[in-house]
DNA sequence: CTGAAAGCGCTAACAT
DNA sequence: ATGTTAGCGCTTTCAG
């Protein structure tokens, strides 16, 4: 008499199914096309359902089934430091693109945040975790990490042994060293990162084989470290200043330390570039909107972040990755270095 | 004699069971705690086994069963521009603390793009969707759209019916003018945006109510529209100074216009602020940067993000979100309108 | 050319 | 207090 199960409608697959008169297993096959023979009639009637029923497959499902989704997780510092964020576009758009989603995570270059984040998107079941900006001295917290079948590609200077896309953060460096020397600046003030982070070891690097190249005196005083922001650029650089330590030119390791450090100059009553040429490094949109406008070391990256999703399009496609990709740099003269500009 | 199946390693919560010797449903009542009541010794034992395996359940199942997942879409219209990285961060700080994950999507306010990347969200069965940067004037790709479980917000104005975090953007504008006004300024540059975007439409009306208010002529050649970039603000203004368009002071309706507009005035021989008065609105790092310092409208976007994130677990929890979450604003007042600073 | 059945890893009813 | 069963929505053998 009664029905024994008020039978609530189908949804999903199942309802393109009933509507067509097939099995489920036929939409999947219409649907995703690539697969044996579909009777032209057949895959008509699927396809009109499906389109009547706006119906979608849920990729919940089809992640949990196939063993992987076409997710990814991209870990930077902080977004809003203007170093990730074409490179946070380059890897968003070349993931569109290929049908991947970027999950964003800000780390603050903490070992624990990161390491949580690592969990979640593991928990998630993402293809693949994009390192952006450099990791730490000690990654401990990752290289005991089961990554399965998740896919690493580190932006920068790594620990974790996975492909990479880079730059030589060393040659940057040397670069901009060298373009200061040219200026005639003997005596040169750095204002590097944490000792802590790959990125600043390896300018550092940079730094040191310049000055020595050009046969400079190396005074450990000139080199300061701090945390990559204005403020540090400015109170560094005061600081300097206030000891009276000498000096005629500043490299600073990016750009907003860089900033700063004109600030602090300038707020001491000496001129950039006349009495003090200053270079950053990493060239963000900002060095060329300050004044003086900022002579900075440039190099993509936007394409860091397209190339770091070919990497992993390589790498989920079974090929053998490029290990290392480098891209080329350049300066970019402005007037904070150019007594001549 | 042969084993019929090679019996695979049990992978999962099927291992833990197995190293435990209990069912996978203890397991998993232990690891979700709040169930019924388990035997301390059981439960120790399934924690012990939990543990050596390393065993995190697959968010991709418990997403499946349970009908919904913890990611939630950020649709922004370009993570390069500075309006968005304080509001993405306050999103994502908040979004981390309560577990949820954060998809970054670029729009480039592009409605098709826009409507793929919804959909793409929809696939995945994130259980929120934020809306971020205004919405435009036809946003008939996604009135239609099957939400279904999908909870929205928008970060500023939008056609869909849906709670909003936001600031009362014609009043920003108002205020901005009537400081200009303050400075002297008669005769005020309106730097506007695309006019299908609303966001543009409501800093539009409180430019002209701001105008009218003070009795000042609402000439049109005064009202120019831009893509809200520096280039935008620097040709509008050239163009206007070339057209020889009288004006004493400039409303630009974001910081990289009014940026753009400083260059063009400057370049055209005239200075900032004793011939020009210039005032911006969103306050993004880069104004306390250029020089002169750009005055601006500033407002939370931190708190933005993070108050999107609330109204989203309101919603989660099946209570009544909060309509409109309407944020204070204030005038930081610097040396670009300053005459006397 | 098409369908039935099994199962991805988990949770929720329903037993016991 | 614990286990058995069913099923989330899909894809994939395996059989016709």
């Amino acid at each position: 008499m009664t029905d024994p199960a008020p039978e609530a409608p189908a949804r999903g697959a199942k309802a393109v199914a009933q509507r067509a008169g097939v099995s489920v297993t036929t939409v999947s096959r219409v649907l995703r096309g690539q697969d044996v023979a579909i009777s032209e009639a057949t895959k008509q009637r699927v396809l009109a359902a499906a389109k009547e029923l706006r119906y979608r497959p849920n990729s919940l499902a089809v992640a949990l089934r196939k063993g992987h989704t076409r997710a990814i997780g991209l870990l930077v510092p902080d977004i809003a430091d203007a170093y990730f964020h074409q490179l946070a576009r380059g890897l968003e758009d070349a993931a569109q693109e290929a049908g991947y989603t970027v999950v964003l995570c800000n780390t603050d270059r903490q070992p624990a945040k990161e390491r949580s984040y690592v969990e979640l998107l593991a928990d998630q079941q993402v293809e693949a975790i994009v390192f952006a900006g450099g990791g730490i001295d000690e990654d401990a917290h990752l290289t005991d990490f089961p990554w399965h079948g998740i896919h690493v590609v580190a932006i920068g200077p790594h620990r974790l042994d996975c492909p990479s896309v880079r730059v030589d953060d060393a040659g940057t460096i040397e670069l901009a060293v060298d373009h200061l020397v040219e200026q005639g600046s003997t005596r040169i003030l750095c204002l590097a990162g944490r000792p802590s982070w790959l990125i600043n070891e390896e300018r550092l690097r940079g730094y040191r084989q310049a000055v020595e190249r050009h046969g400079l005196e190396l005074d450990p005083r000139l080199v300061r470290t701090g945390d990559f922001s204005v403020e540090a650029g400015c109170s560094s650089t005061r600081a300097a200043l206030d000891e009276g330590v000498e000096f005629d030119g500043v490299m600073a390791f990016n750009d907003y330390t860089a900033i700063g450090a004109m600030q602090a100059v300038t707020e001491h009553g000496r001129r950039v570039p006349e009495d003090v040429v200053v270079v950053g490094c990493d060239d963000i949109p900002v060095s060329s909107l300050v004044s003086p406008r900022l002579t900075s070391v440039s190099f993509p990256q936007y394409e860091f972040g397209r190339a770091a999703m070919e990497v992993i399009l390589e790498m989920a496609t079974g090929k053998v990755a490029t290990p290392v990709r480098q891209f080329a740099y350049h300066l970019e003269v402005r007037e904070s270095s150019s007594r001549r500009l």
